[in-house]
DNA sequence: CCTCAAGTCCAAGATCTGTTGAACTTTGAA
DNA sequence: TTCAAAGTTCAACAGATCTTGGACTTGAGG
């Protein structure tokens, strides 16, 4: 299985963290992740197809928000909290915040 | 001139904030008018052309972003902060100050 | 070895974005 | 009434994005 690429700390972007976070169906994963602590691709199928996810997976790993740690034929995709918190403190956390009123306010 | 729509407060939504901020031309834009208070386009044509700032303006008032008041053959565009901070309270202000640090890095 | 489950890769298509030039509208001032 | 300045509209285009189906790879277990 070929190396998995993240970006360093340092190359992660604002633009290209909130580009990844406007996204709906990125958004939703990153919720489920910030519940779920990690989780494999079988956590999302509900939401989108396998094909499909592994493109929205990529994106956000790309974009360095998640970490995907291979174990055996599964990948655990978690959230690079401490990274994005160096990077951009309280970011994500907020964006989490008002994404979960807004899922809340939609049931 | 045509009524120049603005979502209503209610009408704001996360995603679209951050993917109108999500491009680099338009966090310039923000920048600007966090600096300025309000600005004509004469303020942005340096940093892009007058048809493709129309676009961009457009997007970042669609998204309920800025708010625009025509004043004779001007329109003065402005951040729509009391909107925004009553919906997203202090996210338009981090992404300023992070956007701020980004661009005075690369220089 | 064979097979299954997890997930990727590839090619294609539909749609959305960002950008442009040329023509147009609106308003203020000469 | 004519003119210029501010900005919009439109059609067009290149490139990016999202989505899909089908074939593929990789690792675990029987």
């Amino acid at each position: 299985m070929q190396r998995i690429h993240h970006p360093r700390r340092e190359q992660i972007h604002l633009a290209g963290v909130l580009d990844s976070l406007s996204d709906p169906t990125r958004l939703e994963i990153v919720l489920r992740l910030d519940t779920l602590g990690e989780a494999t691709c079988a956590e999302f199928l509900d939401a989108c197809s396998k094909t499909n996810l592994t493109y929205h997976l990529r994106r956000l790993r790309e974009a360095g928000v998640t970490r995907v740690s291979p174990i055996g034929t599964q990948r655990f995709t978690s959230l690079r909290r401490k990274d994005l918190d160096a990077r951009f403190p309280g970011l994500l956390e907020m964006i989490i915040g008002f994404a979960r009123e807004a899922a809340s306010a939609d049931a």
